[in-house]
Order: structure tokens, then sequence, then C-alpha cells
DNA sequence: AATCATTAGTCATTGATTGAGTATTCCTAA
DNA sequence: TTAGGAATACTCAATCAATGACTAATGATT
């Protein structure tokens, strides 16, 4: 059982599938390659997902069974260790703290925060505003004395500033939403 | 001289160094070292800049001569061929085609276009303009008929919609900022 | 005099990603 | 009925990307 915890991300979203029951990869691809819920944001080929399943499983988060079936090939079943449903609760709660990873470890963490019941997601969304708060505050900070001497810096940071607000406004969307999106 | 054109994208900014006069790695790296113009954008391990150097001069963008110093290491020049000028031309001017590529492939192209002049900066913005209307309108198509239906996929699609309004605000104070970003 | 940053680039290794392959079985339509 | 294709379930080799460490000389600093 080895835990060397290298920077796993956004393989944990993998973990969520396996948070009810156990689950083979085979599976999980099937729930990703229709473009809608979290396949419509994670693009994911077979041998990659393959591939995510064998390092968290090399990382001590899931385990493995090989369930033989009478006439189709064999299935190799993930289950999480108690590590990997600690670390699935901890991740699906957690903000992320980069604009970049907005479009996908978030939304990966907010479908299945959403699944979980609109306490959980509600908790992801307000810590989740809390990190774009900080990040807006700081890049306006940043942002003001270069609006003279730095003109392309200060575009980059205006942009910056103008997709977190958006996706302030969309935070709020969620939030009225969320009673319907409860499956 | 091999002319393969493998899916190369953002390493085709670095043409944007060369296309006044030759510069060799370490000048570049040094460009973008530091967290102001495109060193705001772009972070690039030195050994990865290399690569990437090596890599535009194999598919032909680029060709090496090796400058002997007194004192110092040699440098390997890097000198835009007419394929890569051209490349760099077509490249400056053509919008990105999807949100993620706004962050960095955009940021990269604007950098460039801007100090080639406002002309080619508002041709940038132009085009980038269309291409995110584009989007909008297709975003807003497919969101309808999600609302009630799929409220996740709904909420994704609203987030992708704000996040290009965003944008498009964005190029708005872009060109009204232009006249002051020319160094 | 010793130490540290600068210059300029290489290299080996690890990690991520891809496309293709395998082998069985089920379904469908001529 | 039988040929062809889709589905099931996973593996593998090969390529591509990325990282950290290394070299080796000079110049600057304390």
């Amino acid at each position: 059982m080895p835990r060397v915890n290298l920077p796993l991300s956004t393989e944990f979203a993998l973990l969520g599938f396996l948070r009810r029951q156990p689950m083979h990869g085979y599976e999980i691809h099937q729930h990703l390659s229709d473009a809608t819920g979290l396949g419509l944001v994670w693009h994911l080929k077979q041998s990659q997902l393959y591939a995510l399943l064998s390092k968290l499983e090399r990382e001590g988060y899931v385990t493995t069974t090989v369930e033989y079936q009478n006439t189709r090939p064999p299935r190799k079943m993930f289950e999480l260790t108690e590590t990997g449903r600690q670390t699935f609760q901890e991740w699906v709660q957690r903000p992320v703290q980069q604009g970049r990873k907005l479009r996908l470890d978030f939304m990966a963490k907010f479908y299945f925060a959403q699944m979980e019941g609109p306490e959980v997601a509600l908790q992801l969304i307000e810590q989740q505003r809390l990190a774009c708060r900080d990040w807006l505050h700081q890049l306006e900070q940043e942002a003001e004395p270069l609006r003279q001497s730095r003109p392309y810096d200060w575009l980059v940071h205006k942009f910056r500033i103008g997709q977190i607000e958006a996706m302030l406004a969309w935070l709020d969307t969620c939030q009225e939403m969320l009673p319907a999106a409860i499956h």
C-alpha cells in the first residue's frame, strides 16, 4: 500500500464515481464518453482513463479486484480505500485556487457536490466565492499601478478580473438553481 | 528542411521574438522569466523553451547558427525562415477557436499584435470578437433546451456563456486602450 | 579569498497521451 | 443464416511533453 502523494488533482474526480459503489473502468468511461454531465467538461481517452485509475491504485486511493464473468471479458473492479474516501470528501469541498482550474477542476467538483446534495454544493459554492473574491482583490491591487506604466500587463489583469467577476455571477446563478439541480 | 507541420500552436508565439532580429534561447528565456509582458501569462522552464525551439527548427520555422564568443559560452542564434515569417504573420492575426485558449494563446497573440501596431491589434481584436460572438450564439442555442432537463449541463453552458461575455467586454476595453498600449 | 549569481545550453529520466490492438459476443439486416 | 458491425473490457508500445539536475566558465560581492 504505497502512499506517495504525488501532486494529483483532476484525477481525484474519478474517485467520485466510486463514492457510492465499486465500478469498473469501462463503465466509468461510458459515463464520460457522452457529452453530458461530467462528460461535457472532461474528455478522456479510454487508455488515458485506465492510466489514471492505475495511478490512483498505485498511490493507495483505490483497490482492485478482478471479477470474472461467464461470457464477457473479466472486469477490474475499482473500490475506494478509506484514504480514497477521505481524499474525495476533502477534494470535493475544497475550492480551486487558480483561475485556470475553473473550467475543469471546479466543474468536476461541482458535478459531484451537486449530486451529494444541496448542503455539499452550497458549501463548495461559498468556499469558491471566497477564493474568487480574494483573487479579485489581489488582482485589483496589482492592476492599479500598471495602468499607465504597463498597458499590456494592465489588460492581462483586467482580463482575469473580468473572468473572475463572471465566475462570481455564475456562482450566484448556481445557488439559485440548486434545488432544481438535484437528481 | 523538413516541413512536417505537426499541430503546433502556442509555440508559434516564440516566432514573435524573432520577428525583428535573430535571438538566442537564453535571451528569449530572459524575456519570459520576469512576470511582465508575455512572461505574465506564459511560464516556461528553460529546458522546455529549448525543447520548443528545437522543435520549431526541426519543422523548418527557424534556422540556427552558432555564434562563438571570446569569453562567454557560445550562443545558438535562432532566425526566422521565410516559412517561419509567414507562419507568424498568419498566427498573430488568427483568432483562437476555443475558450480555453483565451488565457494563453490569445494573450500571446495580442502581445505581439499590439507590439506590431494598432492596425494589427485592431484586426486581431475584431476577428476574435466575431469568433466569440459565434460561440456565444451557439452556446445560447444549446443551453435553451437544457434548462429543465439537465440542470448541470445548463449551468456548464451558462458558465461558458459568462466567460465569453466577459471576454467580449474585455475586447472593448482593449480597443479603447490601444493607443496607449503601443511601445 | 570565498562565495554566489550570471551566462548559455545539454541531458537523462519521468510522466502524460496517443493510437492501435485483442478477443469474445451480441445484434442486425440482407 | 450468415456476414458485418457494434459492444464489452482492457492492454501495450511508442511518442510527446516536462522536469530537475548538471556543466563550466566568468563576473560580481562580501
